[in-house]
RNA sequence: GCCCGGGUGGUGGAAUGGCAGACACGACGGUCUUAGAAGCCGUUGCCGCAAGGUGUGCAGGUUCGAGUCCUGUCCCGGGCACCA
């Protein structure tokens, strides 16, 4: 039934059809279908309090579009959302207010879910998910558990800004300039222990995978770039006194060994104790104390000059037995390669910076063609290295390596940028880790009754005594969290959890994760019961949302993450759209989990992501990032009222390429809005019934057919490229040609409208209907173009003399060169630049151009 | 500094190596109207009354023909940043 509305009124028109989607439930996504599957995933969002952003509508825009041509085209589609709801802001909220984070959550999904109604997205809301319930995380818990047992989660002390003042850790962007964000209090960095995901192990796969998935070569560049895969050598230099053992380092330039003039440590280097001279000592105690108390942002800021201090000690170069000094240097960093280095001043450039700067000797021993300007890093020959003089320096590096390897003194390695992932938080409002740390003779006893515990145990010491993590059986899980008293940090560095003693400190029962608190003492019933206290870390926000493309093609399942069977039939989404600021992280993450689970024989491929896209972000009117403190933020909402959703969904599209960035142009949403009542009133009358012109009977201008078939043809191109912008141009093409039509037939403006559907679809429901389409618009099959109406008997022919444009003028179709040159002479625009000219070249592309080289 | 994008009318943007500026916005003129709004009909890159010339950041190149390909250069945006 259609609204009784006889102007466009999209106040009444888009509530109604969506209450007829979500009661005819139109767009559920049939686990068993016989239909071919087509899968189509946004970036979920955070549920902030601010509320939905215009930048959320445009991808999710795209991705609806999509979804419902797919459906149209007879694909059971998958287009599902949920709630990245776990986070720090809810968090502060929480702190700030002293409500549940839960509570404050559910307000923030309930607005964002009204929002995204308001819009029109063709959700299965029967699928939709949040991460914070623990139906969900109870198999984020339980992913953990499996990276836990293969040895991929570890326990670390690990640097976090910390706040004296709030006796609080903060996260990044709660530090700003050195001080917290909240109270401008001063920050340093403080070891924690820390949860730590093994995610180099995957290094080599993460990067080899790349090249197996369709994404923008910028976002590949970016990932490799991050995981920053070097090829090398380790090599060992003695040191000048025997007895203080050898140094290893790394580095990518072995065939540069002979121009190694001084080696540099890394201030943590645990060598920089013993081999610093007595003499030396109180100024590398000195300099070391100062590069502690640099934050590594200080320390990399401080890019322009290099600082060092001499550790009085010598190095043996193993290639020619040169005596090298070394030195102690922040530019070197202990968490790359091995935290030292040999260095190369004429071959790398910061190597150079240093050693002007402490007057150390430069080498030459790589000489580029002509003459060579120090430092070179560029392409030579190896010269200055007996041995090995003449070589390519990539033969010298090749040869170096295996006469080092031959010695015992070096071999090559590959090394990554790629660091673990720190995986906790000293938060409340976040996963709790499946843990319970207990002492030795504890963990032999669940040992003795458990199998799924780690082949190495992952353990601690604090204060001497070694805790170790076991692990709540899978059965225990979700492990939900306590209720609180306060979201205040512990004021030791610990999250708001740890003072929940009576859910910290308990007797576990170690082989059903049953758990009492330690106050009411060890039960008497039957069991294991270790005493142990509870993980109070909980995990980031990226856990949650590294698997959730999983959980959509099985929300519900109880058993298992998802089924095999919906695995198998949905496999991976076949298109995933987002911003590109998660370009690495996440992405990064979500593919690293899903190579755990493809190892687990769970998943059944290797990539979790076959085709991505990113829409590029909406500037403010300003041309500047939208942000509150502008005051250039749009809310969907305003234009939603004024406008209606249907033009907004068509404005975001019509903006501009979806890939690019774009400003917010408020008066083009006119435009849009008016190519809608444009439709409107060429299909329906004043009085709200069908507009006189269209016809059953009447033939419409045989033009208009034609044009309509190419409207089919040319929409299906552009939604399959995804270049929405240029398919809103054909339809507002032939909205124009709709208006000068005397008669219209029926079924031409029932395609239109099929067409115009995925873009607009409330306007599209409402029309179908008064035209007496038959059920939703959305079940109709998607209109095929007749392409004998295509074929043209004449076409334009463009005439070129020495290419320039000088006329054109229709030829039948079919023309050859010699008629084409005929019709030429005959133009009375080209005629008169050939007159008294001969024609020495002919350039004929039939149907398109003839350009004549003339003289 | 390095790595990616990108520079086209007053604006957002179109253009498989083949008519640069589709489609819109804005502006101007007209029509309708008591008046306005909406609609409709025109015009609208720049120079020129016109014929015509000229034009895709700049300088070259390849080609019958370049916004599109190549080289160099400038500018803007994004990402990374002492990774040996």
């Amino acid at each position: 039934m259609a609204t009784t509305s006889t102007e466009y009124n999209f106040h009444d028109i888009e509530p109604h059809w969506q209450t007829f989607w979500e009661k005819n439930r139109s767009f559920r996504a049939e686990n068993d279908s016989a239909k071919p599957k087509y899968y189509v995933l946004d970036m979920f969002p955070y549920p902030s309090g601010a509320g939905l952003h215009i930048g959320h509508p445009e991808g999710y825009t795209a991705t609806d579009i999509l979804a419902r041509y797919k459906r149209a085209r007879g694909f059971n589609v998958l287009h599902p959302i949920g709630w990245d709801a776990f986070g720090l802001p809810a968090e502060q909220h929480a702190v700030k207010t002293g409500t549940h984070p839960a509570a404050n959550t559910q307000n923030n999904i309930t607005n964002f879910r009204r929002q995204i109604k308001a819009l029109g997205f063709s959700y299965d809301w029967e699928r939709e998910i949040d991460t914070t319930d623990p139906k969900y995380f109870r198999w984020t818990q339980w992913i953990f558990l499996q990276l836990f047992r293969r040895g991929l989660a570890y326990v670390d002390e690990r640097p976090v800004w910390w706040c004296p003042e709030l006796r609080t850790v903060l996260a990044n962007e709660e530090v700003i300039d050195g001080k917290s964000e909240v109270g401008g209090f001063p920050v340093e960095r403080r070891n924690l222990r820390q949860w730590v995901l093994r995610i180099t192990a995957y290094a080599e796969r993460l990067l080899s995978d790349l090249k197996d998935v369709d994404w923008p070569d910028s976002t590949k560049r970016m990932q490799e770039a991050w995981i920053g895969r070097s090829e090398g050598a380790e090599i060992l230099f003695d040191l000048e006194r025997r007895e203080l053992g050898q140094l290893k380092i790394f580095t990518t330039r072995p065939d540069t060994l002979f121009g190694c003039t001084y080696m540099v440590l890394a201030p943590e280097h645990p060598l920089v104790d013993r081999l610093t001279t007595p003499e030396q000592k109180p100024a590398v105690e000195a300099y070391r104390k100062k590069a502690a108390a640099k934050s590594d942002l200080e320390r990399t800021d401080l890019a322009k000059e290099k600082s060092g201090v001499f550790s009085g000690a010598y190095a043996i170069n193993p290639v020619n037995g040169a005596k090298v000094p070394v030195w102690i240097a922040d530019y070197v960093l202990m968490g790359y390669g091995t935290g030292a280095i040999m260095a190369v001043p004429a071959h790398d450039e910061r190597d150079y910076e240093f050693a002007v700067q402490f007057n150390l000797p430069v080498v030459q021993v790589i000489a580029g063609e002509g003459e060579t300007k120090l430092p070179y890093v560029g392409d030579g020959k190896v010269v200055n290295s007996p041995g090995y003089d003449g070589l390519a320096w990539p033969e010298a590096k090749k040869k170096i390596t295996q006469d080092l390897a031959g010695r015992g003194v070096g071999k090559a390695t590959v090394n990554y940028k790629l660091r673990d992932w720190l995986f906790s938080r000293q938060r409340y409002w976040g996963e709790p880790f499946p843990i319970v740390w207990v002492g030795a003779d504890d963990y032999a006893k669940a040992q003795a009754i458990r199998s799924d515990l780690p082949a190495q145990p992952v353990t601690f010491t604090q204060d001497g005594t070694v805790h170790f993590a076991l692990p709540l059986p899978e059965a225990a899980l979700p492990l939900v969290l306590p209720d609180v008293q306060s979201y205040l940090p512990s004021g030791t560095g610990e999250s708001p959890l740890a003072n929940e003693t009576a859910w910290v400190d308990i007797w576990l029962e170690a082989a059903t994760g049953a758990a009492v608190p330690a106050s009411q003492g060890k039960p008497d019933t039957p069991g294991t019961w270790v005493r142990g206290r509870r993980e109070t870390n909980t995990m980031p926000q990226w856990a949650g949302s590294c698997w959730y493309y999983l959980r959509f093609l099985d929300p519900a399942n109880a058993d298992a993450f998802a089924s095999p069977a919906a695995l198998k039939y949905w496999d991976v989404p076949d298109l995933y759209v987002g911003g590109a600021e998660h370009a690495v992280l996440h992405l990064l993450y979500a593919r690293f989990w899903h190579k755990v689970l493809f190892d687990l024989g769970v998943v059944p491929q290797a990539e979790p992501f076959k085709k991505l896209f990113h829409q590029g972000i909406i500037l403010g009117e300003d041309g500047e990032k939208m942000s509150k403190s502008r005051g250039n933020v749009v809310n969907p909402d305003t234009i939603i009222q004024s406008h209606g959703t249907d033009t907004l969904r068509l404005y975001l599209m019509f903006l501009g390429p979806l890939e690019a960035m774009k400003p917010w142009n408020p008066r083009g949403i006119e435009g849009v809005h008016r190519f809608l009542q444009k439709v409107w009133r060429e299909l329906i009358a004043a009085d709200g019934t069908v507009h006189p012109k269209i016809s059953d009977t009447a033939p419409e201008p045989a033009e208009l057919t034609k044009l309509l078939h190419e409207t089919i043809k040319k929409v299906t191109e552009r939604l399959d490229d995804m270049r929405f912008n240029t398919a809103i141009s054909d339809l507002m093409i032939f909205s124009n040609a709709l208006q000068k039509a005397p008669v219209v037939s029926r079924r031409t403006a029932q395609q239109f409208l099929q067409l115009l559907a995925p873009l607009a679809p409330h306007i599209a429901e409402e029309l179908w209907e008064r035209l007496g389409g038959r059920g939703s618009i959305m079940s109709a099959a998607w209109p095929t173009f007749d392409a004998a109406l295509l074929t043209a008997s004449e076409v334009k022919l463009v005439f070129q003399i020495n290419g320039k444009h000088r006329g054109d003028q229709m030829v039948p179709v079919g023309t050859t060169q010699d008629e084409a040159i005929a019709f030429a002479r005959g133009n009375p625009k080209v005629a008169p630049h050939l007159d008294g000219k001969t024609i020495k070249r002919a350039i004929f592309v039939p149907g398109k151009i003839l350009n004549l080289v003339v003289e």
